[in-house]
DNA sequence: ACACCTATTGCATAGATCGCGCAAGAGGAG
DNA sequence: CTCCTCTTGCGCGATCTATGCAATAGGTGT
């Protein structure tokens, strides 16, 4: 009984994340309980913060956060998506991985988020809307970097987030960049990042970097890192054949995500 | 008057969208007209998709302060609110701080993000949700001490936590806590939140414990803390006497925090 | 200046929802 | 088996909401 009401609260939550809005009457008949027992759910879960409470039913906190976090990816999100979920299969069981900064990268945090049945995987991570993606993830185990907390690109830079990495090494590096280039590797807007990026490559079994077709062949700042020797470009099939061709040629493997559905 | 009307809506909008949620009685007296005009303006807006209509009041759907606006909706907050204010008022600017995890710290977070007038603080936390608060807050610069994410109190702990932590020091640290007890110290559910916290205190030369009233006396766990040797309790006044005079006589500096406005 | 029209406001009433206290029931621990 | 805790259903008073109606303010055309 104390289970029912459990898993009652969990499905009440998950129905309002899908919808958005719940009414106490739908979900009183739809538990078969009555609008007192929704209620007093309802209540516990606003205390919570998961729910806030509406005349007559509830209204769900986190699917708007997703709403608000597609909106911030806005640009290209169908391939970064794909690319994520690409990225997501490479991923096995009890492995411990490293999740960039970045927007595609958080879509890669929100599939593991949603993927419950992967077990025992540990992720490293250095960015802010990684790290809340995951936060309520149970099957996760999230280790964060430390460090000076980046405004602009919510992540975290500098000494001590070198020196959390310099006490860990990953199966798999899941890289974001500002741009890629065939030569040059993956271009951000200051050196602080980059040498960042760089320690977490060199400490990685596999190292990816997801980048959508924008973003390849650009040079938007000049700061860059040192790629290692073998490394793997995820991208999307809007991509310039002749570009990635330029990555083939210099040892890069070379991936195309899919969109799908 | 038609003029009165639209500018008090966009008003409305405007409030909601900062304080994440405005209640019905507020508005009435805010703007001297009835509650029946408030609604009538805030089923407006909502058929227009740009709030959501809760019992009392209503809410803004752009999720712009989705931190504060779960704060608002827990437990205890008006307490916490004020505690978060006598707090905020001790840092003086250049200061570094150390933000502990919970959601009375994180209520001190939000005080440091709206007051942007205090420059050059540099805030170090634990806690998911104070970095959430501020990691748009220009004028403060963010330190997060990395280690593995507790799901339930949503920071940091482990030896990653800690040997950042023992890399520098505090002005003042300001701590949260699951319950405060006069000769125990401070509790939390697990040994490895108390060590953390531990190192904390050690390395501060001002330690505030911010806990509203039902916290006092109580022992939710079993694990707890070992204080320094000056501490300071800060609660609200609906704390019971004999309770603060046990904390009195054990040299424990007490500060009562008044509700404002 | 005057009359007219529309949007808005305040008030009162009726209906719906909410919060709380109380007693009963359903597991889990010893 | 008994005790204990958590949960549930029910009833009541309180609060909030929705709606109709009359009064008012502001804009408009003559």
């Amino acid at each position: 009984m104390k289970q029912k009401a459990l898993t009652r609260r969990d499905e009440i939550l998950r129905m309002a994340m899908t919808t958005g809005l719940a009414s106490v009457e739908e979900l009183s008949a739809a538990f078969d309980v009555t609008p007192s027992t929704i209620r007093r759910d309802l209540t516990r879960l606003t205390t919570q913060g998961k729910l806030a409470r509406t005349y007559g039913g509830a209204i769900s906190l986190a699917n708007n956060r997703e709403a608000s976090l597609t909106q911030r990816l806005g640009e290209a999100h169908e391939a970064k998506r794909a690319i994520a979920r690409w990225a997501f299969e490479q991923v096995e069981a009890g492995e411990t991985i490293a999740l960039d900064g970045g927007s595609t990268t958080a879509a890669l945090a929100e599939e593991l988020r949603s993927h419950t049945d992967l077990s025992g995987v540990c992720a490293v991570t250095a960015g802010l809307t990684a790290m809340e993606s995951l936060a309520h993830a149970d099957h996760i185990d999230v280790l964060a970097l430390g460090g000076r907390l980046r405004a602009l690109s919510q992540s975290f830079i500098g000494s001590l987030a070198e020196a959390a990495v310099s006490r860990m090494s990953f199966d798999r590096a899941f890289m974001g960049a500002d741009s890629v280039h065939a030569e040059r590797g993956i271009c951000e807007a200051s050196l602080d990042q980059t040498r960042l990026k760089e320690l977490i490559m060199e400490r990685a079994d596999h190292v990816y970097v997801l980048a959508h077709a924008a973003k390849l062949g650009q040079s938007a700042f000049h700061a860059w890192a040192v790629m290692p020797k073998h490394w793997t470009l995820v991208t999307d099939q809007s991509a310039d054949p002749g570009l990635l061709a330029a990555f083939s040629d210099r040892g890069v493997e070379v991936a195309l995500a899919t969109a799908l559905s």
